[in-house]
DNA sequence: GGGCCCGCAGGG
DNA sequence: CCCTGCGGGCCC
């Protein structure tokens, strides 16, 4: 049994997919292997998905080897976009730092962010109460800023200036978008590493309702988004100028692309495509197809298996590839 | 672990 | 000034 909303969500992912690969012919797209494989504890049986609707193409295979997995989404029908936060699992927690570095990364790129002053930090993201010395209003890299430079929370990431705002997503200006947050809220997004959608921002009742006021600065979707809306008429504009735009990606992305922990810069995209479709629960969303310019670092791949101290994380995140097959 | 609500930086 | 935003910390 298929739930209309799991239905909806997965005709989306396809057609973003379809959309993605027709963008990206020809597109050359090195990854960094990961870091070495891990081990998972042997827990209860489990099943492991076979992926069939949601076809890959075959250049994106190549890329991904045996790995076929579908995007590891939260497939709750319930309270879907309740169940991503987990800001605060990292209290207490130690990792080794060594284990989570890759080789072959032009910066040392960490998986989790046990990391505290690693030599991978941004500059200033790492020094409490530092003043930012570049401007984030501008188009292409921030000088002293590499690729795969990484930071725990976009406190950080704004201090150095690759992303100025601490909670949207999107910033920029008169010739469009400077730069963009993939955090994983919108279940119908596509990640391909050097092709992704992006869903615009807006549409959510951040103050409540009149008899249940609030003071919000997310909320689920609740009416429809347009180009008229700032931040999407901005990447609307990126469409039309071209300007490169700076990508970080965050933990709460469930993209093999993304950082298991904190934030990290990917470098330079361009928005390919601009639109309006309909979103998951029947509202309008702006969706946008990002390209990745090339001559970058290679972009790191999160190793499949997490090998978690904690056993609960390690069960909980497995689960959400889980799910009852459709056929 | 979930709900609440805060500061902050940016745009208009 | 105002309002907004795919954070995050605190309290429960």
């Amino acid at each position: 049994m298929v739930s209309a909303y799991e239905k909806r969500r997965l005709e989306n992912i396809k057609k973003n997919q379809e959309l993605l690969a027709s963008l990206g012919f020809g597109l050359d797209r090195p990854t960094l292997e990961p870091i070495e494989k891990r081990h998972k504890k042997p827990s209860a049986p489990r099943k492991r998905k076979i992926e069939h609707e949601s076809p890959l193409s075959e250049e994106e295979e190549e890329v991904q080897g045996a790995e076929t997995k579908a995007p590891r989404v939260q497939l709750s029908d319930t309270a879907p976009e309740s169940a991503v936060r987990r800001s605060s699992r990292n209290a207490g927690k130690v990792v080794d730092y060594n284990k989570e570095i890759i080789k072959g990364s032009p910066v040392p790129v960490a998986y989790s962010s046990g990391v505290k002053n690693a030599e991978n930090a941004g500059p200033l993201g790492s020094e409490a109460g530092s003043k930012r010395i570049h401007d984030p209003k501008q188009y292409g890299h921030i000088p002293g800023i590499e690729v795969g430079t990484w930071w725990e929370s976009r406190q950080g990431c704004s201090a150095d200036a690759v992303h100025a705002p601490w909670v949207g997503g999107i910033s920029g200006g008169a010739q469009g978008a400077h730069s963009v947050v993939i955090s994983g809220g919108y279940e119908d997004d596509v990640d391909d590493g050097y092709l992704f959608t992006y869903t615009g921002s807006g549409g959510r009742a951040l103050k409540g309702t009149k008899s249940a006021p609030k003071n919000l600065r997310t909320a689920p979707q609740s009416s429809d988004q347009n180009f008229e809306h700032t931040f999407n008429r901005m990447l609307k504009k990126s469409c039309e100028t071209k300007k490169p735009i700076r990508v970080v990606r965050g933990f709460k992305s469930q993209s093999k692309y993304a950082p298991s922990e904190g934030y990290r810069y990917d470098g330079l995209y361009i928005v390919e495509k601009a639109w309006i479709e309909p979103g998951l629960k029947e509202y309008l969303v702006c969706k946008y197809a990002f390209k990745r310019l090339p001559g970058q670092p290679p972009l790191p791949v999160r190793a499949t298996d997490i090998d978690e101290t904690s056993e609960e994380d390690n069960v909980k995140e497995d689960e959400t590839i889980e799910n009852e097959d459709n056929n």
